[in-house]
RNA sequence: GUGGGCGUAGCGUAGCGGUUAACGCGCCAGGUUGUGGCCCUGGAGAUCACGGGUUCAAAUCCCGUCGUCCACCCCA
C-alpha cells in the first residue's frame, strides 16, 4: 500500500538493509579518529545564516543558491547546517577552547543540508564525516589531517583513489596572484563561457575550475598559481609533500585544484575515486587560517577535511567491497500451545538479560508458520515450547542450520545458545 | 537554475488505444496427526506517480505538475 507521503525531493530513507555499509563507515571513522587523537563534537544542526554566509563566503555556491534558510518564530534567520568547518569553529571559539592544548583536534558526522538539483550521490540531506584541528599552523597538521583521511578510506578497503593537492596562497600572495590571473584572461574574455566572465569579476580563481570545453586551452596556459607563491606559502607547501612523501601517501599536485569555499588558505587537497562521474569527490579539505578572525576571534590557524558518507557507501559498492552482514537474532522462541505462551516470554526475557538476541513468537501462528518465520529472520536457534517440554520444564532446541535438535531444561537455554559460534 | 531519459503491486518487470492489468521475487496461509529451508496450492497486495486533455474507449496518445536518473552547474 502505497502511502500519500514521500521523502522530500533530495532526501533518502536509509533502511535496515542500509544500516552494515553505514555502521562499517561510522565503525572505522570513530577508530581512526581515536587513533589519531581526535575527539568527537556534535554541533545543533542549525546555526545563525550569517555565520555561514560570512564564514564560507557571500559568493560560493552554497550561500547564494544551496542554503535551506528559514526563520523561527522570533525572526531569527537561521539555516540548516550546509557544512561542517564554520560551526565547529564557531563552537571553538563560543567555549574557548584556545585554552585548551593546541591543536584542538576534532571530529563529527553530521547530516549537512544543501539545496542542490539531486543526481546519484548528491543529495539535499547527505551527512559527512570530518575532523578540525584548530590552532596548528604547521604544514605536520596539514599532513596529520590528510593523512587520517587516507587512513579511512585504507581501512574501508577502498582502493584506485587519487589524491590531489594544492596550495592556493593566503592573504599576502592571493591577491597579488589574483591579479597576475585576471591580467591573463583580460584579453581573452571574449573567448570564455558566461560564467567564467562573472568569476573574472567576482572570484576569479575559480576560473581554474571551469570545466567547459572551449575554456581549457585558456586554463592550461594559465599562470600557475604555485609560481607566485609567497616565501612563507612555499615553505609550507615543500615541507608538506616532504611529509607526504615520508608518509607515503601518493599524491599529485593539481596548480588548478580550487575549492568551492572562499575560508580556504594555502592547503587544498581532494580525493577522486576511479570512476568517472560528475560527483566523483568523496572526500575534500584544507587549511583555513582566516576563518577564526573572520568569525571574531583571535587570528587562528586550522586545517579539516570532509568526506561523504553516501559517496563513500556508493564506492564501497562499486568497488564491490564486503561489509559485517546485518545482526540476526540467535534464538527464536516459537509455542506449540498457548499455554507455553508466559514460559516462553520468560525464556525469551532470560536469554536477553544474558546478553542474547532473542525473538519469541506473537500472535497464533502454526508451528509451521513460526518456523517459516525463524528461518526468515536468520536465527541460529529455534526454541520450541510445547506441552512435554512445559512438562519436563525444557525446551526442544534446534539448530536452523543442520537440523540437530536436543532437549534442553529450560534454565540451561541461555548459557547453551551463548556459547558455540556466537557471533 | 538549464537540457534530456524514465515513472505499472514492497522490489524487479510485461502489457503500449478496446472486456475482471500479467509474471517473477517477497509477504500471509495450507499441503491431516508438534518443526523451517526445496516443491505444490491458495490468498492478500496496484486510485497503472498526480492533475488535466484527445477519443465511443487510455496504463497505453497529448500537455502540465511532482519524483527519479543522466548531463551541465556545483560539490561530499
Amino acid at each position: 500500500m502505497t502511502g500519500r507521503y514521500k521523502a522530500p525531493r533530495g532526501t533518502q530513507d536509509i533502511l535496515p538493509e542500509d544500516q552494515p555499509h553505514w555502521d562499517f563507515v561510522r565503525e572505522v571513522a570513530a577508530r581512526i579518529s581515536k587513533a589519531f587523537g581526535y575527539e568527537a563534537i556534535k554541533t545543533p544542526v542549525f546555526e545563525e545564516a550569517s555565520l555561514f554566509t560570512r564564514g564560507v563566503g557571500e559568493v560560493t555556491d552554497i550561500v547564494q543558491k544551496e542554503m535551506y534558510i528559514f526563520n523561527d518564530r522570533s525572526g531569527l534567520d537561521l539555516a540548516l547546517r550546509p557544512e561542517g568547518t564554520a560551526p565547529v569553529c564557531r563552537a571553538y571559539l563560543e567555549h574557548g577552547m584556545h585554552n585548551l592544548p593546541q591543536p584542538v583536534r576534532l571530529w563529527y558526522w553530521t547530516p549537512i543540508f544543501r539545496y542542490d538539483r539531486p543526481q546519484a550521490g548528491r543529495y539535499r540531506q547527505h551527512h559527512q564525516f570530518g575532523a578540525e584541528a584548530i590552532g596548528d599552523s604547521s604544514a605536520a597538521v596539514d599532513v596529520e589531517v590528510i593523512e587520517l583521511l587516507w587512513r579511512l578510506y585504507e581501512e574501508l578497503g577502498l582502493t584506485n583513489l587519487t589524491l590531489q593537492l594544492n596550495s592556493i596562497g593566503d592573504g599576502k600572495c592571493r591577491p597579488h596572484y589574483l591579479e597576475v590571473l585576471r591580467d591573463y584572461y583580460r584579453d581573452k574574455l571574449d573567448r570564455v563561457c558566461d560564467d567564467d566572465r562573472v568569476r573574472f569579476e567576482q572570484n576569479p580563481l575559480r576560473l581554474l575550475d571551469c570545466k567547459q570545453e572551449r575554456c581549457q586551452p585558456i586554463i592550461a596556459g594559465a599562470p600557475p598559481i604555485t609560481d607566485y607563491l609567497c616565501d612563507d606559502c612555499t615553505a609550507h607547501f615543500t615541507e608538506l609533500t616532504a611529509l607526504l612523501e615520508a608518509a607515503d601517501i601518493p599524491f599529485t599536485v593539481n596548480p588548478r585544484l580550487v575549492r568551492g569555499l572562499d575560508y580556504y588558505t594555502r592547503t587544498v587537497f581532494e580525493v577522486i575515486p576511479p570512476e568517472e562521474g560528475a560527483q566523483s569527490t568523496i572526500g575534500g579539505g584544507g587549511r583555513y587560517d582566516g576563518l577564526i578572525e573572520l568569525l571574531g576571534g583571535r587570528p587562528t590557524p586550522g586545517v579539516g577535511f570532509a568526506t561523504g558518507i553516501e559517496r563513500t557507501i556508493l564506492n564501497l559498492q562499486r568497488q564491490g567491497i564486503a561489509v559485517p552482514q546485518r545482526d540476526r537474532p540467535r534464538i527464536y522462541v516459537a509455542i506449540q500451545t498457548p499455554a507455553a505462551r508466559v514460559p516462553a516470554f520468560r525464556l525469551a526475557s532470560d536469554i536477553r538479560r544474558a546478553g542474547i538476541s532473542a525473538v519469541v513468537s506473537t500472535g497464533d501462528r502454526s508451528l509451521k508458520a513460526q518456523m517459516r518465520h525463524a528461518d526468515a529472520l536468520g536465527a541460529t536457534y529455534v526454541a520450541i515450547l510445547g506441552e512435554n517440554e512445559l512438562a519436563a520444564k525444557s525446551a526442544t532446541l534446534r539448530q536452523l542450520a543442520d537440523g540437530a535438535q536436543e532437549t534442553v531444561p529450560l534454565i540451561d537455554v541461555a548459557s547453551r545458545v551463548g556459547r558455540a559460534n556466537a557471533r
